[in-house]
DNA sequence: AATGAATGAGCCTTCATTCAT
DNA sequence: GATGAATGAAGGCTCATTCAT
C-alpha cells in the first residue's frame, strides 16, 4: 500500500512549518537575523534542526520565509489603517505614519532587521519586494493626493522612497544612542512631529526659501 | 651596508599600511565589510595576512579604519561644499543633497555599507559618531533656517534625521533594482526632486491638507 | 520509526565523550599536554574536531578534565592504599611511597605531566587541587606520626611538602637519562630505599652530624 | 683583501652574543621559557630578531644557551658554598640546603623554569645535565658522609635525587597558592626546616618506626 | 654583517548541513 | 518522517624563521 498524505498528515506538517517560521521569527525578533541559528530555531519550535530541512531546503529559505511573513504581515496593518483613513490622501499619510511608528517602535529589532539587516541574496529580494510594497502605498498616496491637488506635483517614485526614508529612520534609525531613552520625546510627539515633516514634503505650497523680512 | 629605518622604509611601511586600507576599502565597496576577509585583503594589498597584524591589531580594527578613512572623506566632502553654499539655510540645505548625493550613487554599496550594514561594536560606534556628524550637520543647517524665519519651528533633532533617512534611502536605499537602470530618472532630476522634497519638508508654510477647490 | 534519544543514545554518547577523554590522556601521556592538538585528539577518539566541541566547551575544559580525571585515580589508588596500611604512622607513609611509586614508574610522561606540565590557568587549578591533596595527605600521616610520638615535631605543611617532592623527584624526576635503563636499580630495589629516606627524614631520633669516632 | 676577522670584530660579535643572552635570561626569568619570544629578546638585547639568527641557529638554540648559562651559574655559587662548608658532611648539606634556599627564592620563576619548565628536547637534555651536576653535588656529600660515618649506608644516587626534590618542591614547588604570603613562615624558619628535614633523612640513626611508649 | 618586515604553516573554534538510526 | 550527533570547511590569529635591502 502506498504512502498516502492523508489530510491529518498534510495538515501537522503545515503546523510544524508554521511553529518553524514563528520560531525563527521570534528569534530574529530579538537577535537579528545574523543572531538566529539553526539549532536554535529548531529547538524552539519543539523539532530538531534536521527536520527544518525537511520543510527549507536551506536556512536561508527559512529566513526568506521569516521575512516574507513578518512583511506581510506589517503591511497588512499598515495598508488595512490606510484604507481605512479615508480622504483626502493627507489623512492617509497620517495612518501612514501612524501606524508604522507604533509597529517599529513595538518591535525595533524586527523592524530594523526588515528594514535594514543584511542577510543573504534571497533575503535581499525578498526585501526588494517588501520595500517596493511600502513604496508602492506611498506612491499610492502620493498619487491620489497630486490628483486630489493636495500635494504638489512631484516624481511620485522618489516622493515615496524618500518618505519611507524619513520614517523609518526617524523611527528605527539607530543615529542616536539608545542608552539615554529617560529625557526622550514621547513617542506620540515624536509621530506627530514626523507627520508634520511628511506632510510638508509632500505640499504643494512652495516653501519659502528666502528669508522672512523683518 | 647595514640595514637602516631610512625614512623610505618608513614612507614603503606607510604605504603598505594605505595599500593595505585601501585594499580593504576595495573589498568592502564591492562585497560589504561581511565580506571583506583577512586573507583576500592582504593578497589584494598584495601582502599576506600575517603581516597585516603588523599594522593592525585586529580585522577589526582595520574595518574600522576604513570605516573612519571613507566616512571621514565623505564628511568633509559634504562639509566643505555645505560651508560654501553661504546662506541661506535653503541653499545649505541643497548643496548637502547634491553633494551627498554625487558621493552616493558614485559608490552604493560603499555608501550602504557606510551607513547601514552592521559589522561589530568598534564599527558600530564609528557609524555612530558617522551619523551623529551627518545629523549634526543637518542640524545646524536646519536651526539656521529656523533663526532666519525659512524653515518652520520644530523639533530639530527629528527633522534632521528624518532628512538624512529621505536622502539616504532615496539615494542609496535598495528600494529600486539595481539592474534595470535603463529607463532611470537622471542623477541631476533625482538631485534636484530630493531637494524639492527636504525643502518642502522643512518649510514654513504650512501645507495645504485639503482637496483644491476645483 | 522516529529517532529516539534511548538509553542507547545516552549511553554511546558517554561513550564518545570518555572515548575523547581517553583519547587525550593517551596522547597527553604520550606527548604531554602541550602536544594534545584538538585534532589529533579527535582523530585517535575516532571523532571530528567539531564533533569534540559538543561535549566540551573547550580544548582547555578537556584537557582539565583529563586532568581531573587522572589525578582523581591517582588519588583514590594512594588513599586506598594509605587507609588500608592502618597503623603506625610509618606504615602508611610506606604505603604512600610504594604506590605512589608504581603508579609513576608506570606512567613516567603522565605523571610528569600531571605533577610539572604547565598548560593552563584552568588545569593549573586543578594541579594546585591534585597538589594540595597529596600533600594533604602527607601532612595527616605527619601530624598522625607526630601524636603517635613516631615523628619528632616538626612544621607539617614544609614536610609533606618536601616529602612529595622527594619522591616524586626520586620517581619521575628526569634527573636520569630514560633511555639507559639496563643496569637500572629494581623498582623494588628503589621503593625500599625511598621509604627508608622519608622514614629518616622524618623520625623523631636526631640525626648525628657529628663524625663517628673511630 | 679577504675579510678578516679581527679582534676587534670578533669581541663585537662576542659581546653581542652575550647581550642576547643575558636578555633572553632577563625575560625567562620574568616569564618563563614560553614567554620568551624571539623578538622580544632581540629587542632587549638591542639587536634585531634576524641577527639573533646569525648567533644562533635557533630559538631553541639560545634558549639552551640560556639555560646552560643560568645552571652553570647556580651551580658555581651553591658548589662554591659547599666547599666553602668544609667538614664533615652534615655542614656541607647545611650549606647546599641554605645556598640553594637563597637562589631559589630570590628568582621563584627562573628557578622554576630551570628545574621544570618544558621547552625542548634540547633545553630537556641541558635540564638533565644541570640536574646530575646537582645531583653530582649531592652524592659527593652524601658519599663523604657515609665514609664519615656521619649518613647511613645507602644508595646514594637516589638519596642525592630525592633530596634535590625535597629542597626545590619545598622552595620553589608551586604547591600552595602564591597569593597568601601575609603568615608565610619566615625563610630562615622554612631553610632551617628542610636542613632539619635532609639532615635526618640521610642520618645514620635508625628512625624510630614504633609508637613511642607513653 | 645587520635589519625587521614579510611570510605562512598551524592552531582553535563555529555552525550550516547531512545521514544513520 | 523525525532525530540530533557528526561533519568539515572556513575563518581569524600567532610567531619562529627568512631574506631583500
Amino acid at each position: 500500500m502506498p504512502y498516502r498524505a492523508t489530510a491529518g498528515t498534510r495538515r501537522r506538517a503545515d503546523e510544524r512549518r508554521a511553529a518553524l517560521v514563528r520560531a525563527a521569527q521570534t528569534i530574529v525578533a530579538e537577535h537579528g537575523f545574523a543572531g538566529a541559528r539553526v539549532t536554535e530555531i529548531a529547538q524552539a519550535a519543539g523539532t530538531s534542526a534536521g527536520s527544518l530541512y525537511s520543510y527549507f531546503s536551506n536556512r536561508d529559505e527559512l529566513l526568506a520565509e521569516v521575512f516574507r511573513r513578518a512583511a506581510a504581515h506589517e503591511l497588512l496593518v499598515v495598508r488595512a489603517a490606510v484604507s481605512a483613513a479615508g480622504e483626502p490622501a493627507g489623512r492617509r499619510l497620517e495612518a501612514l505614519v501612524r501606524t508604522f511608528a507604533g509597529r517599529a517602535l513595538h518591535g525595533r529589532q524586527l523592524a530594523w532587521s526588515l528594514l535594514f539587516e543584511p542577510v543573504s541574496t534571497l533575503v535581499d529580494a525578498e526585501r526588494l519586494a517588501f520595500r517596493q510594497a511600502y513604496a508602492g502605498l506611498g506612491e499610492d498616496i502620493v498619487t491620489a493626493g497630486i490628483g486630489q491637488g493636495v500635494f504638489r506635483d512631484q516624481y511620485v517614485p522618489l516622493a515615496a522612497t524618500a518618505l519611507m526614508g524619513a520614517i523609518s529612520e526617524a523611527l528605527v534609525g539607530r543615529l542616536r544612542p539608545v542608552a539615554d531613552e529617560s529625557d526622550a520625546p514621547s513617542i506620540e510627539f515624536l509621530v506627530r512631529e514626523i507627520g508634520t515633516f511628511c506632510a510638508h514634503a509632500l505640499a504643494r505650497t512652495p516653501p519659502t526659501t528666502e528669508e522672512s523680512p523683518r
